[in-house]
DNA sequence: CCCTGATTCGC
DNA sequence: GCGAATCAGG
């Protein structure tokens, strides 16, 4: 697999909508998660959260051991680049004793990876923040807290459950951007007609349209 | 273990 | 330029 202006655009796209890069390659197909990420860091798309903390530069204490016999400190215009040299250092394991310590949280809720939107786009949630996607919805009447015209009968994020098809319909940030609402297909997460939609058999490439449909809408024309 | 993104480096 | 291997944090 290469990479396409169509592909390197979903790339993109997705990595911008805050997709994770698994998901980036699996959407895409024939590339790894590594690919995705090599690829996004190619395209100069960094700069967005990650999980591994990019340690402190931290202040090495320059052992002034001897007295730099050199006072000529004539440094060219060298930006200041904390030079990001990787210790290879492995520690020796040193303590076989174990504390007890008592595992807590298997909390992990295997929601979709539905994330709350602003008018900007995605808001992406720290871990702490995010909460489940309301009750299962009991059929009593909703009153929208704030009356809003726009969305009146609309599936919203908030109205998402097992039983409903979470098509998207619209793009997030749009005033009237919804969800399908349908009941969905048992064991999916589509209702079947948007399960047609989602779950395609795969096609010989002569004749497999272009537009590869995408469960987020696809990537928008700016 | 699983996941995540970042980085390196041989190709 | 590409991406597997590796690293490092959650």
């Amino acid at each position: 697999m290469s990479w396409t202006d169509e592909r390197i655009e979903t790339l993109k796209t997705m990595w911008e909508a805050g997709q994770t890069a698994s998901q980036i390659a699996e959407a895409l197909g024939g590339v790894s998660r590594n690919a995705v990420i090599g690829k996004a860091h190619r395209l100069g798309l960094q700069a967005r959260p990650s999980p591994v903390k990019p340690n402190e530069p931290e202040v090495k204490e320059q052992p002034v051991a001897a007295a730099p016999p050199e006072p000529a400190p004539p440094p060219p215009p060298a930006p200041a680049e904390p030079a990001p040299v990787r210790e290879v250092v492995r520690e020796a394991a040193p303590e076989p004793v174990r504390e007890t310590a008592p595992a807590p949280e298997p909390v992990r809720d295997p929601q979709p990876v539905l994330r709350s939107v602003g008018p900007g786009g995605f808001v992406r949630q720290s871990p702490g923040e995010q909460q489940p996607p309301s009750t299962p919805a009991p059929p009593r009447r909703l009153v929208p807290a704030k009356p809003n015209a726009d969305m009146a009968g609309k599936t919203t994020l908030l109205d998402l459950n097992d039983r409903i098809c979470k098509w998207p319909l619209g793009h997030p940030g749009e005033p009237d951007f919804h969800f399908c609402g349908q009941k969905v297909n048992p064991g999916f997460p589509y209702c079947v007609q948007h399960c047609g939609h989602a779950y395609q058999a795969q096609l010989p490439r002569r004749d497999r349209r272009p537009p590869p449909p995408l469960p987020f809408g696809g990537p928008r024309v700016r």
